[in-house]
DNA sequence: CGGGCGTACTGTACCGGTACAGCACATCGA
DNA sequence: TCGATGTGCTGTACCGGTACAGTACGCCCG
C-alpha cells in the first residue's frame, strides 16, 4: 500500500489536491459541503493529515521550538533548578501546542541537534559561554533567547540578579560577625577557574561568575580573603568532597557561600560527617532556594530566584521574537523598525532559614 | 541578501547543486579537493548546513523522537519518577545525536504536537489509555514503544511487574500481622474509578489497575477488604488529603499502601498531623522507589522499580523499532519476516525501611 | 588497441506540502 | 443589461534538499 497523500484523496474525490490541502488548513477557503466530503475521503483512506515535514519545509514552520542544555542532558532531569525552569517553559508554551525539543550540546557521534534537527527557535539555558552548539544555533539565524548567558545586546536575554543575591549573602555571613569564609562554586568543565585571568573568566558561566563577583567585592570590602573551592560536577558526592577540602583544612571556615543548593547540602553533611554543627560551628548559605533548601533540617539560608517565572518568561519572550522574525520576514523592505529587544534580570531574595547563626566564640 | 542554499554555493563554485549536497552528506563521493572548495564558499556565503526541514522531507527522517506525557507537561518536570526516566532516555539516546521532543496530550488550541511536529518515532509513556494524542501517533504509524501502557501485541511495550509488587507490598503488611488495611491511589482525571465496573476499568493508567490487582488479590486471599481512598492528583496537598479521609475515619486502618512514594509522605504528613507515630500506629509503604522515599526519616518501605532502567530500555527498544521501519520500508515487496516485537516486564522488589511494624496492640 | 571498470560529477525526478495568481460562474446594484 | 464584486476551485511554481541512474573519462589488462 503507498503512502496515502494529498493527491491520493485529490483523485478520488475529484478535486485538485490544493482544495484538499485546504480543507485541511484553511477551511474557509472551500464549502463546507465538499470539506465534508473529502474529509470523510480521508477518513477512508487512512490519512493522518499534512505531513509534518513536508508542511515544515513548504511553510517555513517547525512546530517546535528548542532548549540547548548541557551536555550531559541526564543533568536537566536531575538538578531541581533546572527541571523547575523547564516545567514552567512546557507549562507557558503547552497551550500554543508547539512541543518542546531537548538540545544537548554534546557534539559525539555525526548528527549535531543544535544543526540538525528543526526548530522555529531556541532557548539557550545551561551551556558553556564558549558552545559550540550555541554557535550552529545562531548561524543558522533562529530566532533566539539566552537564560543566564552572557547577553548579547542582539538577543533577548533573562537573567537572574546573581551578583546582588550574592552580595546579600556575603552581607548576611559578614553582619553574623564571620570572619573566616569559605566559597564552594563549580568547576567549568572538571577544571577550577578563576577569575584572574580575562580567558579563563570568560569560560565561567554567567551565573557562576557574577555571583563569585558579588561575593568577593563585598567580602574584600571588609578585608576579608575567602578560600575558594571548586566541586567537580554538581552532585552530592562532588560537593561533599569539595566541602571536606573547605572544612578539613588547618584554617577552618566559620561560614561557606555556596553557589547552588545542593552544593550547600554537601557542605552540611561533610561538617557533620567531620563531628562539626550547623550552625553553631559552621554557616552555611545556599543559592537558588529549590526544594532541597526547604526541606533540608534545619531549612537552609539562601538566595532565592524565581525560576519558574524565569522559564515563562523565557516561552514569552522566545514566542515573542519567532514572532518577530516572521514579521521582518514579511516586511521585508519596509525599514522595519528595529523591535525593543528586551533584557530582563530577575530580582533575588535572601532568605533566611536556619543554617546561619554567629560564629562560634 | 536572500537565502543562501545549495544552488547559491553551487553557482558560485560552478558544479551542479548535486555536488554540493554530496560534499556535505556523503564526502566520499567527490574528490577532497573540490569538497574543500565547496565548503570554503559555503563558509564565506554564510551557509550553516542542509536546512533540517528540507532534509526531513527528502530523506524521510527528522532526527528527533517523541516522548508523549501527560495533558500536564509540568508533571512530567515535578515527579521524580518520571524526570528519572526521562533522564535515563536522553541520557542513552544522546551519542546518537537524535533529539527528544515533549509531545503533550493536551489538545487546547489548534495544533496537536502529535499530529503536527515531525518525529521519527515515539516512546508513549505517562497518558491515559483512551488518549487522543495517542491515536494520532498510531495512525501516522510511527514507530512507537508503549511504557506503562496496556500491552499491544503490535506494539514493542516495557512495563514494570506493578502487579507482583503489590502482592508483595501487601503481603508484608499482612505478615506483620495488620488486618485492617487503608489503600490510597491515584484518581483518573479527577474522579474515582474503581475496577469493578469494565468500562471504568479500561479508563485506569496500567500500572494503577495492576498495582490495585496485586493488592486485591492478596488481601481478599486473607479475608481482608481494604479501605480505597483516592488523590485527586499526583501532589503533596492532594496526597495528604485524601489521606485525612482514610485515617480519621472511624476504623482507623493500622497499615496504608501507597500506590506511590509521594502518596505514602502525604500519609505520612497526616499522621503526624493527626498525632499518630509512623510505623508505631500506622504503618506505611509506597511504591517506586522514588529520591524521597530514601530521603525521608526514617526510609520508607517502598516497592522499587528500576526507573532508569525502563527509560534506557525504552530509548533501546524504540531506536530498535525505528530500524525495523526503515528495513521494512527498503525490503518493500520482500516477505519481511514479522520482527519479534518484544515485550519487557520488569522486576519489582520490596524494600524494607523503617515505615512498617507490627499493628499497635 | 579495444573492452571493462572505477572515479568524479551531473540531470532529472521526486519528497508532500503551501502560496498566490487566476479563472469561471453566480449574484447584485444601477 | 452590463460591469462590479465575491465565492469556490484550479494551475503552477515553488520550499530546499536527496536518490538514483546516468555520463565522461582515465586507467589497467589481455
Amino acid at each position: 500500500m503507498a503512502r496515502v497523500t494529498l493527491q491520493t484523496i485529490a483523485d478520488r474525490v475529484g478535486v485538485s489536491r490544493m482544495t484538499v490541502s485546504n480543507a485541511f488548513s484553511r477551511p474557509d477557503q472551500l464549502s463546507s459541503d465538499l470539506r465534508d466530503q473529502i474529509l470523510a475521503a480521508a477518513q477512508e483512506l487512512g490519512y493522518v493529515g499534512p505531513d509534518p515535514a513536508a508542511r515544515a519545509l513548504a511553510r517555513g514552520t517547525a512546530g517546535a521550538v528548542g532548549v540547548l542544555l548541557t551536555d550531559s542532558l541526564r543533568y536537566a532531569f536531575t538538578d531541581e533548578v533546572a527541571t523547575g525552569f523547564l516545567g514552567a517553559i512546557v507549562d507557558e508554551l503547552a497551550p500554543s501546542g508547539v512541543a518542546l525539543t531537548l538540545l544537548t550540546s554534546d557534539e559525539r557521534g555525526e548528527a549535531v541537534p543544535a544543526r540538525d534537527v528543526a526548530v522555529d527557535g531556541a532557548v539557550v539555558y545551561s551551556c558553556l559561554p564558549q558552545s559550540n552548539a550555541r554557535d550552529w544555533l545562531l548561524r543558522r539565524h533562529l530566532p533566539l533567547v539566552y537564560v543566564d548567558q552572557d547577553p548579547d545586546p542582539e538577543i533577548p536575554s533573562i537573567n537572574v540578579d546573581d551578583r546582588g543575591g550574592a552580595r546579600l549573602a556575603a552581607t548576611h555571613l559578614v553582619e553574623l560577625g564571620h570572619r573566616r569564609i569559605g566559597v564552594l562554586t563549580l568547576a567549568v568543565a572538571g577544571t577550577r577557574v578563576s577569575l584572574d585571568d580575562d580567558a579563563e573568566s570568560a569560560a565561567v558561566p554567567h551565573p557562576q561568575r557574577e555571583r563569585l563577583l558579588g561575593t568577593l567585592e563585598v567580602l574584600r570590602g571588609h578585608g576579608i580573603e575567602p578560600a575558594i573551592e571548586h566541586a567537580e560536577r554538581h552532585g552530592d558526592e562532588e560537593a561533599q568532597a569539595a566541602a571536606h577540602l573547605l572544612l578539613a583544612g588547618p584554617e577552618r571556615p566559620t561560614g561557606v557561600l555556596c553557589f547552588s543548593d545542593v552544593l550547600a547540602l554537601g557542605v552540611i553533611r561533610a561538617a557533620h560527617e567531620l563531628g562539626l554543627e550547623v550552625p553553631g560551628d559552621v554557616s552555611v548559605v545556599g543559592f537558588d532556594d529549590s526544594p532541597v533548601a526547604a526541606r533540608n533540617e534545619p531549612g537552609i539560608t539562601t538566595v532565592r530566584q524565581d525560576v519558574a517565572a524565569k522559564g515563562r518568561l523565557a516561552a514569552v519572550e522566545l514566542t515573542a521574537a519567532i514572532e518577530r522574525a516572521r514579521e521582518a520576514d514579511a516586511a521585508d523592505a519596509s525599514a522595519p523598525p528595529p523591535a525593543e529587544i528586551a533584557h530582563h534580570v530577575l530580582p533575588t531574595e535572601l532568605v533566611i532559614r536556619g543554617t546561619t547563626a554567629p560564629p562560634p566564640i
